[in-house]
DNA sequence: CACTTGACCTGTCCGC
DNA sequence: TGCGGACAGGTCAAGT
């Protein structure tokens, strides 16, 4: 589920909400949602204080007061949501979720000293929240490799077309896709910067020209801004830190819009598959 | 090496 | 209504 502008807005909402929180407990139900050693988290996560919230493609960091931080990855279904201890009133976007947190879904559960809470859930158990000395956190095999922040300025068209043209022989969604080109498109992004760019998903990366890819560069860093604004896409299972939907699949333009028409030339939009994930395309803006 | 496919899980939806 | 199969926003291991 979560890609980048939906871990960014859990991130912005978790940094209102948890950072000098005391943590007083933390339980789990399952050892692949929350792979730690009990001694560590006993040593280093139980007593400390959060002292900072970050992001890193879709992994966010929440750093402790011990030097140790927890690492969480959503996945597909992960939610992260802060539950205060007096609840939310009447009238939370999202009452009937915040309110029956914990779940069956809720795999990690951390109980802060105030009586507040923060709940992991995650429906299909990919996500995990891993316990790491902060300072090990760059030798992470995944942080080792991915690429470069989409919103840093650092992220210029040479750069994009430079990590981009290594991967000529295939689709150009699959290497936009692809963690080590550049952090933080999945899906839905892929598939709306896509259509912004006129490109076809399916079309090779060897095949396009500069002025393709600058243009494509140019429609990812924009739909992530929209998104961010938007609060992130809730597509099924997507929540922000206070439980509550993104907003921004009100704005795709083809995403999940098959059989609709397309803003831009009213078409009927087509589903297909490439990349081996659902694809959604304007069949007359984006020739193969 | 570059690239593609299947696996990880659970829930939901669609066709018969 | 029940049942089987396909599919769902991510990533990695194993395969070609």
């Amino acid at each position: 589920m979560p890609e980048l502008p939906e871990v960014e807005t859990v991130k912005r909402g978790l940094e209102k909400l948890v950072i000098t929180k005391v943590i007083k407990a933390i339980d789990n139900d399952n050892p692949k949602s929350f792979p730690n050693d009990p001694h560590a988290v006993q040593q280093f996560a139980i007593g400390s204080s959060i002292v900072s919230v970050s992001r890193r493609a879709k992994v966010l960091l929440i750093g402790l007061s011990t030097d140790y931080t927890l690492m969480v990855h959503l996945r597909m279904t992960g939610q992260l949501v802060y539950v205060g201890s007096e609840r939310w009133g009447a009238g939370h976007p999202n009452e009937s979720l915040v309110n029956a947190l914990p779940d069956k879904s809720t795999h990690v559960m951390i109980e802060f000293s105030d009586g507040s809470h923060l709940y992991f859930n995650d429906q299909r158990k990919f996500g995990w929240v891993k316990l790491l000395p902060t300072a090990l956190v760059p030798q992470d095999p995944f942080m080792q490799k991915v690429g470069p922040e989409p919103l840093e300025p650092e992220f210029s068209d040479e750069v994009f077309i430079n990590r981009i043209r290594r991967r000529k022989g295939t689709s150009v969604k699959a290497a936009i896709l692809d963690q080590t080109v550049l952090a933080g498109v999945g899906n839905i992004y892929a598939d709306e910067s896509l259509w912004g760019a006129n490109i076809h998903p399916s079309a090779i990366v060897g095949d396009l020209t500069d002025t393709q890819l600058r243009l494509l560069k140019k429609e990812i860093v924009y739909v992530l801004k929209l998104s961010i604004e938007k609060g992130g896409s809730t597509d099924r299972n997507y929540v922000d830190a206070e439980g509550k939907k993104g907003n921004y699949i009100d704005f795709a333009r083809v995403f999940r819009r098959e059989g609709l028409d397309c803003p831009r030339c009213s078409t009927i939009i087509e589903k297909s598959r490439v990349a081996g994930r659902g694809t959604h395309t304007c069949p007359s803006c984006q020739k193969k």
